[in-house]
Parts: structure tokens; sequence; C-alpha cells
DNA sequence: TTTGGGATGGGTATCGTTATCCATCGCGGA
DNA sequence: TCCGCGATGGATAACGATACCCATCCCAAA
């Protein structure tokens, strides 16, 4: 491969020549295979360091391993997502791999389709996909060819592995919480669906619906209010805006992600009103910013750092040991209580 | 290639075949390349479709090009690179181009190195890095062989093109609000330098260099209070907290970004202190969210959206039409006053 | 009718690496 | 001395696509 300076890329090759071995040994000391001496391998180590080669992934991928796992995340807004990337990146840089993210888009199953086949095209060992609106089916097509691990969502699957957090558990906190607390008209902002069917595969799905049964059972069906934007700033901004203007009013809100609590807070803010003197808001997610923000902000607790750890674990081993059997890794989520909920207004 | 599920991929040969025309005649139909009758176009893009076949980019890359742009973020937790990515984003997909991201991590050159590396390594068309800490002799290194554009970078290069804000203007209008409504006391919180070097090329630089000269301009150089953390969420708080220990405390603080300021008014408000009733702040980037926030922050505001757009046109233009002279294009940002700065307390 | 040349389609070497063979060497046991 | 076998290193055919070059074909001009 000739550069556009006109140097050349220092190739498997140019290490062999100049250890004066043939270029399969050196493929052997790069992928530890078995039939190499001790003095061969130093040899064409010392080549290596040399001549600063690199593997080249793409030509790698013509018939081994990229080292690449390919991330697809709805955007790179939500802080939550780099939580669960740090955790991915601390498990696998160890095995030598790389990390590549690709923005799948929020609630748009086609362009989430693309950003996968986009991934495959591109030969990665390991897909990890967050909370996707997929149709189940799509999902599992790709994951008979390369292994797969679904994160946030709760239909279970033969062919990818799992790793979510009980989010029935996780909204039954929150709703009990502003309960407990004294709220009856308690609001939820949620995610529109997209495509035509509704999901209890989807994780706003679950968490509504738990909303919506422990309102029940606590006697305040009446009082249930959902609004269905989107898990963002926005979307959590434009639920409560229109929350806000019910009469009567809600006393609490729970935000279905804490980006979208954000959007709450400000839309609360805007009209005039105090957190939590007049209304209570609590989120899901409990990244490690929310306990920064200036007004802290009651959350559901899940650990992004171990299910992005887990996940990268279970690729691993696909990948590596050649694991096929599907495994589903659940986290119970706790809620932490800050000052953003409080007793309702007398 | 063979998947796992004993499938195989479907390649330019399946297509030649179903189509009954040599692989040659597809890969120019592909291309877009010279030498195609309009009847062999249709017919092979029938083909095409009846397969659903896909160019194995890892294969392309080896003699061609992969249609891939690589992003080098520090990281996903600053909304305002999300700003940036759906600018470029929005000017490549016409162009059947896909951005993969990889985090290069903080104020760590390493760690930048081996981020460009692993996409230099994935046989990336084009590079795109954001506010990077790397000397410029081994960014110039990259681009000499790969289209690279760079944000937020003051240095000149011949090889690389550049798109950045005016940071001198930025911090200048950031500055002169805050003495304009009388602070005096006014501290700012920065990033400390990688390495032994100390740059003026980096933007963080830029922005402190301008806020001391501000300060001495109206006689103020004695109030001049840096600490250098970094421009997070994190290191704001930190930088605040150590900020307002000192005796007098500072009465405004111009952060040295948006994330830095949310840390800032966690401190603030940790400190049991009121913005802006006590304490002023400023930030600088104003990202999408910034307008959105509960407490809506003062912030300098530059078009992350049409930098990463441009981003995404100058690299095009390098790799499609194969530009070679380098392109420095610069925005003027503006100030942006919302509720988090007011006039000092009596 | 011949010729020249543009338009079109295809043969094939090649990119860098891996994995499957195959060849050689040295050594212990018969 | 000869045989067999484990250990080691290498030759080589892929992987999927591209791009250079060449072979036709057809038509217009001479």
């Amino acid at each position: 491969m000739v550069t556009r300076d006109g140097r050349r890329r220092v190739t498997i090759s140019d290490v062999a020549s100049h250890a004066q071995v043939s270029t399969t040994a050196v493929s052997k000391v790069l992928r530890n295979a078995y039939g190499v001496s001790e003095a061969m391998r130093a040899k064409v180590q010392a080549a290596i360091d040399e001549l600063g080669y690199r593997p080249h992934a793409a030509a790698r991928a013509m018939r081994g391993r990229t080292f690449t796992i390919g991330v697809v995340l709805p955007h790179i807004r939500n802080p939550f997502f780099a939580d669960i990337l740090d955790g991915l990146d601390e498990q696998i840089a160890g095995a030598g791999y790389q990390a590549i993210i690709v923005q799948g888009g929020t609630m748009d199953p086609d362009s989430e389709g693309r950003a996968i086949d986009a991934l495959v095209d591109r030969q990665v060992d390991g897909i990890f996909v967050v909370a996707p609106v997929l149709a189940r089916s799509r999902l599992e097509e790709t994951a008979r060819s390369t292994p797969t691990v679904v994160l946030g969502r709760h239909d279970r699957s033969a062919v990818y592995d799992s790793v979510l957090d009980d989010d029935e558990v996780g909204a039954e906190l929150a709703v009990e919480h502003l309960i407990a607390l004294g709220h009856r008209r308690i609001a939820h902002t949620s995610q529109k669906d997209s495509g035509p069917s509704r999901s209890v595969a989807w994780l706003h799905t679950i968490r509504a619906r738990t909303y919506e049964r422990v309102m029940a059972e606590h006697g305040l069906a009446e009082h249930v209010a959902v609004v269905a934007t989107s898990y963002t700033e926005e979307g959590g901004y434009q639920a409560t805006r229109e929350l806000l203007a019910r009469t009567p009013r809600p006393t609490a809100i729970f935000a279905g992600s804490d980006q979208a609590a954000y959007g709450a807070l400000a839309a609360i803010h805007e009209a005039g009103l105090a957190v939590p003197g007049d209304v209570s808001v609590a989120g899901y997610d409990n990244a490690r910013v929310t306990a920064l923000a200036h007004i802290s902000l009651t959350s559901v607790d899940q650990d992004g750092a171990i299910m992005g750890k887990t996940a990268g674990r279970l690729l691993l081993e696909r990948i590596i040991e050649g694991r096929t059997s599907a495994v589903r890794f659940s986290v119970t989520p706790t809620l932490v209580t800050r000052r953003s909920t409080a007793p309702p207004p007398a």
C-alpha cells in the first residue's frame, strides 16, 4: 500500500525480510500460534519493534480477526452511555480489542439497521447494541453470523446475549418512593413506540406499564398520566410542558430517564415552579454525572460500567472461546434519593 | 466468507453470476466507473437488489475506498461533541460515507495516538480529530498518508485542514461581559496541560491567556485566578471548590467549557451559594442542551453543527477531489446571555 | 470496402494477512 | 544403522474487491 506521500506502510513482509524469516513465521508470532521457538519469537518481535510494524486490520479482516468490537448507540448525547462504554473499554482493551462506535439514531429501526450493517460490512468481531428498537428477528439475523450482545431489551433470544437491569423493580422503586412521600398525581414521561407494534421487550414499555400497575395498586389509577416523547432532554421538556398544562397539574414526575428528567427540570423552571417545592422529579439511570449536577436528582441507579464490562466479557467469550449458548445478565437497580423529590405541597 | 451459521455472505461474484456478467462489470457499476452501458447498469442493479448484496468494506479496504470517516473524540460525555457529530453526519451521509467514532481519552497524548492508529489500521478514508493534545508532528505524520481535519487547534499546518472558532474573541466576550456587569474577582477554570510543554495551539491555553489579558487591560491583574483541571463536569466541580475556598472568594467564574460550568454550578450549590445571586457563571460552547438546562447558562456560542459539517466537507474534498492544499476554517463566536450571570452582590 | 477509434465488457494481478498443508531436522529407540 | 515421530519453519492458496490493460464490437469517415 503506497500512501500519498509515497511511503509504503510497513507490512508483514517487511518484518519477515528484516528478520530473515518467512511471513508465515511472523504471522505465527503475531497470533501466538503453535510451532514457534523461543528464539524465533524473540527475533521476530525485535524486527516488529524496530520497524514499528502494526498489523493492518483491514487486511486481517479478509481472513482472520479484526480485533474490533462494534458498538451501536442510539446517540452520544447520554452520559449514561458513556458509563457503559467505559465499562466495555475496560474489559476489552486488555485483550487487545478496540471499540468503534456508530450512531443508530433514536427510535428509528431503519437507521439502526443501517448502523448494524455498517459494522458487519467492516467485519467487526462482535457487536454490542444498546437499547435497540429493531425487530428481534433482525437482531437475530445478525447475531447468527456475528457474536452479538444486546443491552436493555427484555425479550429472550437463543442467539444473542442480553444485558439488562430489572426495569420492573426500578420503576417500582421510583413510583413507590413518590407515593410514600405522599404524592398522588404522579405523571410519567415515556418514549414513543417506533413502528406499529408495542413490544414488551422495550425497557420504556416496561417502565411505563410498571408505573401504571403500581399506581393502580395504590388506588391511583385515575391519576395515571403518561406522555410519550423520547428519553432525551428535549423529550422530557416537551412531555413536562404538556403535563404541567393539565388541570390539576401533577405534583411529581417520574421521568423515564435522567436525560428526560433534566428536560423536565427545565420545563418546570420555565413555568415558574420550584423543584421539589411544587413538583418532585425522579429519573432513571443515575449516570455518574447525576450526582454532580447542581440540582441533585433522585434516580434509579443501574450500574452502567458493570453492564458495559459484562457485555465486553460476554462478547469475548463468544469470540475467543467460541461459546454459542445465549446468556442473560440482569442487574437489580436501587433507588438513590437526592434533593429533587420531597413531599407534595400542602 | 462462511459465517457461523453456514451461510455465505453475498459477494460480488454471486452478483456477477446471477446477472450473468463479469465481476469487473459489477465493480464498475458499484463504483460508477466509466464504461458501463445503461442496460448493463440496470441488469447489475437488479441482481444487487435481488440478492441484497452489500459491498464488503473490509475487502474494499485492500484496494479501494472504505467509505468510512474515522472520528477521534476525547470522550463521548460532552453534548457539544454530539452537535459536531450531527453536522458531520449530515454532510457525509449523502456521499455514502459512514462515521465511526473512537474515544481518544482526555489529555493523554499516548491514548490519543493509539486511537488514531486504530483508525489508520482500519483503513478509514479520512480522519477527523477533535481537540487533540497530541504533538503536531504526530498529527502531520498521519495527515501525510490519510486526509485529516483537526478541530479546535490553533497551530497552522500545511498538511491537514483546521476547523476552529476564534477562542480569543470568545473568551474576550465572556470576560468583558462579566466585567461590564461589575465583577472584579473573576476566576477561570482551565485544563491541565498534558506533557511538558504548554502550547498556544491548544484552545484552553488561548482561552486562559485571553482571560488574563482582558483582566489586565481592565486593571484587574491582581484578581486573576486560574485553576487548571479539565473541561469536564468533574473538572469544573473540583476547580470551583478550590476557588470558592479562597478569601475573598470570586464573584464570577468563567468556566472553560459548558461541561465545566455545570460542575461549577454543582460546587457553588453545594457551598450553599446562589447563582447568580452570589456567584455568576459563564460557560463556553453553548451546546444545544445549554439552552434547555433548567438553570439557563450564559455561554459563548460556537456553532458545533456548522463546524462538523464543514469538517465533513473538507474531508470529502480531499478524498474525492484530491485536494492537497491545507484549508483553515474559523467561525466567530457570539455571547448568549442567560440567567446564570448578573451583577455581583452589593 | 476498409480503417480508425470510441464504447463496452472482461481477464487477471494485486492488496496484507491467515491457515492449511508440506518439508526438513534432530533425536531416541529398535 | 535405520526408522519414526515431534518440533519447527516455510510455501502457497485463499479472502473480496479493484483497476489496469486488453479484446471485441459497431459505426462513421475515407
